[in-house]
RNA sequence: GCCGCGGUGGCGAAAUUGGAAACCGCAUAGCGUUCAGGACGCUACGAUCGCAAGGUCUUGUGGGUUCGAGUCCCACCCGCGGCACCA
């Protein structure tokens, strides 16, 4: 019978990690242990992951593995000495809680206080090394009162202006609605037909630093995947500027092209159907009902179908319309066709026998053709030159005049310059980057602090009225004329103008989440300051960003638009010189967490999979482990809740062997060598974001400790469980409580490891014959190929495979392989 | 469509970056322990032929380079992400 005492003592024994991880939670945030200090003698290290969107569904497991990772690093960092900022905050604007609180009828802030609590709970449950001291809002007028000053120093310094822009508009609800809104043509919530409606907007002109965003990409750390693409979306492209003169009207059609080398063969033009000469010169358009009802149709085509290559090419020709081609003189059909983008170069092309759609328009519609390049295989050049196929590269110039035998490379600066002369073209950069749509016709956002007066025109808030602030309103559905709610609020409306003081109007929208995520990472150097958007000296010292994790769906939008952010606010002087012009020196990405049936997680499908439920049935470590076990942290990984036993398995392992296995002064030999191989690895793999592998190395250094027979040095002990504890710190700081080593676990030095430990005495030599492994054999690391020869060639193996062929040769890899060739 | 990423056992994956394919873990099977169950420990575990020794095949498909290819090159197939008002 099993006494009282031994079942508690046994009890006492398990692994209870829900006990000891409240309780070492509760010692960590009480003693302030992961604040960051301003100006340190040790060396700083920013470390950064994007601020959550506070949903309402709370954290899923997918979030997570993201601040695990960078938890992971925050921990180790530390250990290795660095003053590390490790902050948070909430980006907390935007259409979700809007449009919850207008179901629910309650105030989005409401909202927001009760999914901030929440998210914070739950980070703090799974043991983030937050400083928290620094936690920010976007949300807080504190806060947007910078985030509205940025605005005004943008219009200012003539950044931003206000353009009519197609936006997409429900009929039926009189709503402004995003593009994740429009559900193939269709409003989200009610179903009926989308329509685009032109709208006044605010816009950025992120465009003035296209070349600069460009450029920059050079000097900073990100992965190449990244900067492609953001090299892609800048899109700059290198051509012409070339004016088609229109018959009887003054002003010619620009058409920008990086192609001038095909000029010759243009019989036709193409604008786009929101061109503006469609409705300047409509008079003269003979078939202008036509047009525009064919215009007014690919209006409610999304960009994307609208240049998809597959798709079947249609177009209306201006009738009455004829333009001149300034090469050869020709008088050339004008044309409307969706595949021609308004926003992309001027919204007009030159089309001929070189492109491929134009090729099918021409083909489809009997608009006449001409090649002007040819290619050098004679075969394809005959085909081509009887329009059979479409050649769309660069080739050998032919119809061409007196460019006539010239490559495209080399004609075009000659074609450009022979125009020149004549004013028909000039040397023209285009970029595909468009400038940045900033108003939305939203409740839950920063109001754009402007004020229109009809005789001063545009004026911005005067800063010491700033913040502008949210004003409470009844209804957060924006109004009937598609206007945000804040409109309908007569008494915010009319203000007095700043200039004049007569009678204005305030601006009614708000910005875009993007505004508030642009800098907020500025503000966690000083999340305080009342007087700035932060202290010069404590942007200075703690900026640029060391590390900064984010998803790779923020490539082209956030984390560009916040670089942009950065150079505006460095050259207005907000930044010290001393910081440079890139916000982030490096820049890694994490994968998404799939849910089951390998497809993204989200309520609606109910493959959500909560860290609460993870922590209350494995506890806090656990889930750490695993979801840095789980695979690749830059990639996509399907979630299996079934190998969440294995990780417990090795957490519990490793409580079992520190309780049961004795340690020694001078401990085996053979797990020193072991562990100093563990402490590389892991050291390395953190530091590379191979996370999955050091917990593989952690897991085999359990394993062995458990077969071997000697005991494990009390240092050994030591250093696993410092090496252990960035992926399972409430463990390890137990542990080495228990085993009553000084000091807590998350305070040690990280340790070093001996490289002469490290390196292999013996090498396992891979014997192949003709490539094809055959025998091996362990010999004294770093023997001479002669040695080896002599050692391998006598084995049983190797003569039977060998036989009595000849050799030819012999290949050898120093203490790796060596490959005899028969 | 354009741009980017990926495809390896039943499953998640590893592979010193051109040198033993499948480390570590999940699942499964057998054995041990136990009154029993669980937990734990040990063993096996890509396919195929073979009593065995051993052989052959195998990293989405097809070709190429190389003594040697999961890794490099060419062509193709499939899955995923972004495409400017989701965050």
């Amino acid at each position: 019978m099993i006494s009282k005492i031994e079942f508690s003592l046994q009890a006492m024994k398990k692994y209870s990690p829900q006990k000891i991880e409240r309780k070492w939670q509760g010692k960590w945030y009480k003693s302030g242990g992961f604040k960051a200090k301003n100006f340190s003698k040790k060396k700083k290290f920013y470390l950064l992951f994007e601020f959550p969107y506070p949903s309402g569904d709370g954290l899923h497991v997918g979030h997570c593995r993201s601040y695990i990772g960078l938890d992971v690093i925050a921990r180790k960092k530390r250990m290795e000495g660095f003053n590390l900022l490790f902050p948070i905050g909430w980006d907390a604007f935007g259409l979700p809680t809007e449009n919850y609180a207008i179901k629910k009828k309650i105030h989005p802030s409401l909202a927001t206080k009760k999914n901030t609590d929440n998210f914070r709970r739950q980070m703090k449950m799974i043991g983030l090394s937050l400083d928290w001291s620094r936690e920010i809002n976007t949300t807080d007028p504190k806060y947007y009162k910078w985030t509205q000053w940025i605005f005004i120093k943008l219009f200012e310094n003539g950044l931003a202006y206000k353009d009519r822009i197609n936006i997409n508009w429900c009929p039926s609800c009189k709503i402004g609605l995003a593009n994740e809104e429009v559900i193939s043509g269709r409003c989200e919530r009610c179903g009926s037909l989308a329509e685009k409606r032109e709208k006044e907007q605010w816009l950025i002109k992120i465009t003035n630093y296209a070349e600069r965003l460009l450029e920059d990409l050079n000097v900073v750390n990100y992965p190449e995947r990244v900067k492609i693409q953001q090299r892609e979306w800048i899109g700059k492209s290198d051509g012409a500027l070339v004016k088609f003169p229109l018959e009887g009207a003054e002003d010619p059609v620009e058409v920008f092209t990086t192609r001038i080398d095909t000029i010759f063969s243009g019989t036709f033009l193409i604008l786009s159907p929101g061109h503006k000469f469609i409705e300047k010169y409509k008079e003269k358009i003979e078939n202008f009902e036509e047009v525009a009802k064919y215009a007014k149709s690919a209006k409610n085509i999304s960009d994307i179908e609208r240049s998809n290559l597959e798709k079947d090419v249609t177009g209306v020709e201006l009738k009455g319309i004829l333009a001149r081609n300034p090469a050869t003189g020709e008088e050339i059909p004008v044309w409307v066709a969706d595949f021609v983008l308004e926003h992309y170069g001027t919204g007009a092309v030159f089309a001929n026998a070189h492109d491929k759609r134009d090729f099918k328009m021409a083909k489809k519609y009997g608009i006449p053709l001409r090649t002007s390049i040819i290619p050098q295989n004679e075969e394809l050049a005959h085909r081509v030159k009887n329009l059979e196929e479409c050649f769309e590269e660069e080739g050998i110039l032919h119809n061409s005049m007196q460019f006539d035998g010239l490559n495209s490379t080399e004609a075009r600066p000659k074609i450009i310059l022979w125009l020149k002369e004549r004013n028909f073209a000039d040397n023209k950069v285009k970029y595909k980057l468009r400038d940045w749509i900033f108003s939305r016709q939203h409740y839950w956002g920063e109001p754009i602090p402007m004020i229109f007066c009809k005789t001063c025109g545009w004026q911005s808030v005067s800063e010491k009225d700033l913040p502008v602030e949210l004003p409470k309103v009844k209804k957060y559905q924006p109004t009937d004329t598609g206007e945000s709610p804040l409109s309908s609020i007569k008494s915010w409306v009319i203000i007095k103008c700043p200039k004049c003081k007569g009678s204005a109007k305030r601006e009614t929208d708000t910005m875009p989440n993007w505004a508030g995520s642009n800098w907020y990472y500025l503000r966690y150097a000083d999340p305080k300051n009342n007087k700035t958007l932060a202290d010069k000296k404590l942007l200075s010292y703690w900026l640029p960003v060391d590390w900064y994790n984010g998803g790779m769906e923020h490539t082209t939008l956030h984390l560009l638009y916040s670089r942009f952010i950065f150079k505006f606010l460095y050259d207005i002087g907000a930044i010290l010189e001393p910081v440079g012009s890139e916000p982030y020196k490096k820049r890694t990405s994490h994968g998404v967490i799939l849910g089951s049936g390998g497809i993204k997680m989200s309520k609606s499908r109910g493959n959500v999979v909560n860290p609460d439920n993870v922590v209350k049935q494995y506890g806090a470590d656990t889930l750490r482990v695993y979801e840095m076990f789980i695979g690749p942290f830059e990639q996509m990984i399907p979630w299996d809740q079934n190998g969440v036993i294995g990780c417990r398995r090795f957490l519990e392992k490793v409580y079992n062997l520190t309780h049961k296995k004795a340690t020694a002064k001078n401990g085996d030999e053979n797990l020193k060598i072991f562990i100093n191989k563990t402490v590389k690895k892991v050291t390395d793999d953190i530091e590379l974001m191979k996370f999955n592998t050091a917990v593989s190395s952690l897991m085999k250094f359990a394993n062995k400790w458990q077969t071997s027979i000697g005991n494990l040095d009390e240092k050994d002990l030591q250093k696993f469980l410092i090496i252990l504890s960035p992926l399972a710190p409430h463990l390890s700081e137990e542990l080495w409580k228990v085993k009553d080593f000084t000091g807590n676990c998350s305070q040690q030095k990280w340790p070093r490891y001996d490289e002469k430990l490290v390196k292999e005495k013996k090498a396992l030599i891979i014997i192949q014959v003709n490539g094809k492994v055959r025998d091996k054999t362990e010999v004294e690391s770093g023997i001479s190929q002669k040695e080896t020869e002599k050692i391998i060639m006598v084995r049983p193996k190797v003569k039977k495979w060998i036989g009595r062929k000849k050799i030819k040769k012999v290949i050898f890899i120093p203490d790796k392989l060596i490959n005899i060739v028969i």
